[in-house]
RNA sequence: CGGAGUAUAGCUCAGCCUGGUAGAGCGCCACGUUCGGGACGUGGAGGUCGUUGGUUCGAAUCCAGCUACUCCGACCA
């Protein structure tokens, strides 16, 4: 993409509304607009990074046996009137009546739909196990939106949900997801601790919130450092094998957010030097539910042994767009973001310092085609601007590389590559450095 | 929802107290000089001062209502 033809509205002050740093930066970088409490416009660099994280969600989901679907925003009062909640959901749900007086609702999640949906054509174990999902937007009227992105009103959500015979077969559906997040996490260069989460009414162990840790994050958290430590399963993860083992490793060791912390708990098991207390984001979070929804609305299965009964349900959300807050607040230094390479939005910063220059155009021209035909997804900045606005703007989007071209460097037959994150600059030949970058992309 | 604020140019803000024909910086446009870490000069465009009403000879300024947004708290993916 050449800059001159992006949209990428840089701001210079800093919008008094902003108050955190991933706010302030997305704000300042271009990539969302603010069109009213806790809604945003995503501009194209928001979006490039929006669509970034969904696909590695979507083919986390995908790998762990999900299946991909897609349910609409406005929902009808009825459906939800039959698990009891249209009443019970209070002021943050959204309602909406339209022209023939019906109430309708702007769905703040899916239970409902996809209980409605699975009952209409799920009538045996042999259809199950199920695990469907989509990604989509939800809105939530929060009394206090705030953070931007990371507390909006109107947020982009994956929300898969688990249809199971007994609780066995959703328990092992848990794990899966449960491991999928760890994997899904990791791929955007992140660092989630799952921790126990409060399961409200049913009961049981069978929910997690996954954390980021971060300075900036909206709950106390507290677990043991070696589950920073711990790696992600990794894509080679055998889903049909044992999955209980790997899960059980990673809930054995403390965690747990500020509602669950039992410190007397967290002294006894964790010893001293490995107790950590920290902020941190919430970014995802799964639930075992069995038959809450399945028996209110009547969603029912057929046993082995010819008896009927409700579903076993869980579901599991991740906040895409939260994420990319999350993101920017574990990634960032005082010139801007650095994003991690799976989720950047562009792969490369390719700057021409001096445009009409011949020398640095057609060097340009040569990097441009060849790092785009490499996949590495160049943002070529060919705008008349100073070199000086050029490095604070491409140091501000936090583009994991960036190639500087300029008539210096030319004439004594040189480019330089500079890495966002570590700020190491080398200078060596166009080719050189083209073979280097188009070959770890 | 309780408390506290804000609303003036695309952005950040001043002007309001003490009423008298709307300002700065940045950004934008033109020209020139510049050009390796957010340049400089000259000229220019751009605002029914959130909105409705009131007071007044006269309201951005004083008063009231409304709306939107922000912050603190309680609440949350």
């Amino acid at each position: 993409m050449r800059l001159s033809r992006f949209y990428m509205p840089v701001l210079k002050d800093i919008p008094s509304e902003a108050q955190i740093v991933s706010h302030r930066l997305m704000l300042r970088a271009g990539m969302v607009r603010q069109q009213g409490a806790g809604i945003y416009a995503w501009l194209p660099l928001g979006q490039r990074v929006l669509n970034k994280i969904a696909n590695i969600v979507r083919e986390e989901q995908n790998r762990a046996g999900a299946v991909e679907m897609l349910m609409p925003t406005i929902q009808q009062a009825d459906l939800w009137r039959e698990s009891g909640r249209y009443d019970d959901y209070g002021k943050e749900m959204l309602r909406i009546t339209d022209r023939h007086e019906r109430e309708m609702l702007y769905g703040p999640t899916n239970e409902e739909m996809i209980t409605e949906l699975v009952r209409a054509s799920v009538k045996s174990y042999r259809q199950l196990p199920l695990i469907l999902y989509h990604i989509q937007w939800k809105f939530r009227d929060e009394i206090r939106p705030r953070f931007g992105v990371m507390r909006g009103r109107e947020f982009l959500m994956k929300d898969a949900y688990s249809f199971d015979v007994d609780e066995a077969g959703a328990r092992r559906a848990y794990d899966k997801m449960f491991l999928a997040y760890l994997n899904t996490f990791a791929r955007m260069g992140l660092t989630a601790v799952p921790m126990r989460a409060d399961t409200g009414p049913i009961g049981g162990d069978l929910s997690h919130e996954f954390i980021i840790l971060a300075e900036t994050g909206e709950s106390q958290v507290f677990c043991d450092r070696d589950l920073l430590e711990l790696a992600p399963p990794g894509p080679d993860l055998d889903w049909d094998g044992d999955l209980r083992a790997l899960v059980a490793a990673r809930t054995a060791l403390y965690a747990a957010t500020e509602e669950m912390h039992d410190s007397a708990k967290f002294a006894a098991q964790t010893p001293k030097e490995r107790q950590v207390s920290a902020r941190g984001i919430e970014v995802g979070h799964i639930f075992y539910f069995g038959d809450k929804y399945s028996k209110a609305m009547q969603a029912m299965i057929t046993g082995p042994d010819g008896q009927d009964r409700p579903a076993q349900m869980g579901s599991y959300g991740i906040g895409v767009s939260r994420l990319i807050g999350a993101i920017i607040e574990a990634n960032h230094d005082e010139a801007g973001m650095i994003w991690p390479e799976a989720v950047a939005p562009f792969g490369i910063g390719l700057i021409n310092l001096r445009v009409g220059d011949s020398a640095c155009d057609s060097a340009c021209a040569q990097a441009y085609a060849a790092l785009t035909a490499a996949g590495r997804e160049p943002l070529y900045d060919d705008t008349a601007e100073r070199p000086g606005a050029k490095f604070s703007v491409m140091d501000l989007i936090g583009l994991p590389k960036q190639l500087i071209i300029g008539p210096k460097g030319l004439a004594a037959g040189t480019v330089e590559i500079k890495d966002r994150r570590s700020g190491e600059r080398e200078e060596l030949s166009l080719d050189a450095a083209l073979n280097r970058l188009c070959a770890n992309g």
